[in-house]
DNA sequence: AAAAATCTACCTACTCATTGGTAGAACGAA
DNA sequence: TTCGTTCTACCAATGAGTAGGTAGATTTTT
C-alpha cells in the first residue's frame, strides 16, 4: 500500500523547489506520481491548500533538525556550521529553499502562506540568536552587532548563497561562503581546523 | 512623444521583481502599460526576448551604479554600505532583485537566460573581490576568509536579506544585516559610527 | 454473520478563464 | 509612400477546478 499523499507532498515540493509555485501546475505533478490531476484535488483540494501543507512539512522537518543540533553540538561556531550544512542539501541536490522560493513570488500568494512563510523564517532566527548568544556567553563567539542583527545576517547569507550557488559553483561555492561566515564570528586568533570539512 | 518599449522594460520588470517571471503576463503588463496585449509582441516578440532585456537593463544599471560607488567612494567598507544600499531600494519598493527571481525559478527558463543571471552574480563577486583586496592592502578591511569567498558571502548575506526582510522586517531589518555585515569586516577596535545612517 | 450504508481513493470527462503567440488591417509621421 | 507602431480578432494549449461515477474497504444496522 502506498501513501499517495506522502508521495505528492515530496514531488510537489521538488518541483516547487525547482522551477517555483507558479511554474508547476497539478498536470505536472500528477504525470511525476502517476496518477489522475483529479486525484490530486482529492488529497489538497486546492493549490494553495498543497502550499500550506507543503510549508507545514518543511518547517516541521526543519524543527527537528535544528533541535537536533542543539542537543547534539555543543560549540556554537559547529551549531551554525551544521545548520549550513542543511542548506547545502539543496545545493547538491539543485533545489532552492522552499520558503526562499515562495518568498521571492510573494506578491501572487494568499496572505495566510506568506505569514507562514515569514513564521518560518523568524523561528531559523530565534534559534540562531540564542546560539550566538550561549556563544559569546561562553567566549566562543565574537559577534560585532548584536546577536539578533547577526543573526538575521547568518540566515540572509545562507539562503543567498544556496540561491546563488546553485546557479554559480555549486556545493563548492557554498562551503566557501559558509566557511567564510563561520570564520567571520570566530574570536581572534581560534584556528579554523574544520571549516572545510564541514 | 513617450517611449513604449522603455514603459514596458519598466512595468515588466516590477511585474517580475513583485510576482515572479512565471507569475506574470503579457495581458498583465499590457493592463499597466495601457496597450494591447499584441502590441507587446511587436516589441519583444516572446517573453523570454522581454526576459533577456530585463536583464540586460538591470545589469546595465547596476554595473552604472558599480562604477559611480568604486570612483565616489575611497573606503572599502563604505563602499560595501554603499552597494547594500542599492539593495535597500529594493526592500523599500517591496520589489525582490530581478536576477535572485529568475534564479530561483530557474530550472523553467531558457539556459541562455540562466547565463546572463549568472554572469550578474558573477561580476558582482568580482567587484566586491576587487574592493576588498583594495581594503585589505589599505588596512581598512580585515577579511577571516580569502577576498574571494568573503566577496561570495558579501553578495549573497544582500541577497538573501532582500529577499527576507521584505517579507519580515523591512528596510529595519535589511539595515540591521547590512550592519551586521559591514561590522564584520571591520578591523578589531575600528568604532561603526556611521552603519546607522547608511 | 449478512446486509445496508458510508467512506476512501481514484477515475473519465468535462468547464471555462488564461496563457503565449499570430495574422492582418489601420493609423500617423517622415 | 513607406515605415514603425498599434490595433482587432483570432488560435491552440494549458491553467485550476468541478461533476459525477466506480471499485473496494470499513462501519453500522439488523
Amino acid at each position: 500500500m502506498r501513501d499517495t499523499r506522502a508521495e505528492l507532498l515530496l514531488q510537489a515540493e521538488t518541483l516547487v523547489r525547482r522551477r517555483g509555485y507558479a511554474g508547476f501546475s497539478y498536470a505536472d505533478l500528477a504525470e511525476t506520481v502517476r496518477i489522475r490531476k483529479a486525484s490530486i484535488h482529492h488529497h489538497f483540494p486546492t493549490k494553495s491548500d498543497l502550499a500550506h501543507a507543503l510549508v507545514a512539512a518543511y518547517d516541521a522537518r526543519y524543527d527537528a533538525a535544528l533541535a537536533e543540533i542543539r542537543a547534539g553540538e555543543p560549540d556554537a561556531i559547529e551549531r551554525i556550521a551544521a545548520y549550513g550544512a542543511l542548506y547545502l542539501g539543496g545545493v547538491e541536490a539543485g533545489l532552492g529553499c522552499l520558503c526562499a522560493v515562495l518568498a521571492i513570488e510573494g506578491d501572487a500568494l494568499p496572505a495566510t502562506l506568506r505569514a507562514d512563510i515569514a513564521r518560518f523564517f523568524e523561528k531559523h532566527i530565534a534559534w540562531l540568536e540564542g546560539v550566538l548568544a550561549e556563544g559569546v556567553a561562553a567566549g566562543s563567539v565574537r559577534v560585532s552587532a548584536e546577536p539578533r542583527a547577526t543573526a538575521r545576517m547568518v540566515v540572509a547569507a545562507l539562503e543567498g548563497a544556496l540561491l546563488m550557488e546553485r546557479l554559480l559553483a555549486g556545493p563548492e561555492g557554498f562551503r566557501g561562503t559558509l566557511a567564510a561566515l563561520c570564520d567571520g564570528l570566530r574570536p581572534a586568533g581560534v584556528s579554523s581546523d574544520r571549516t572545510d570539512t564541514i
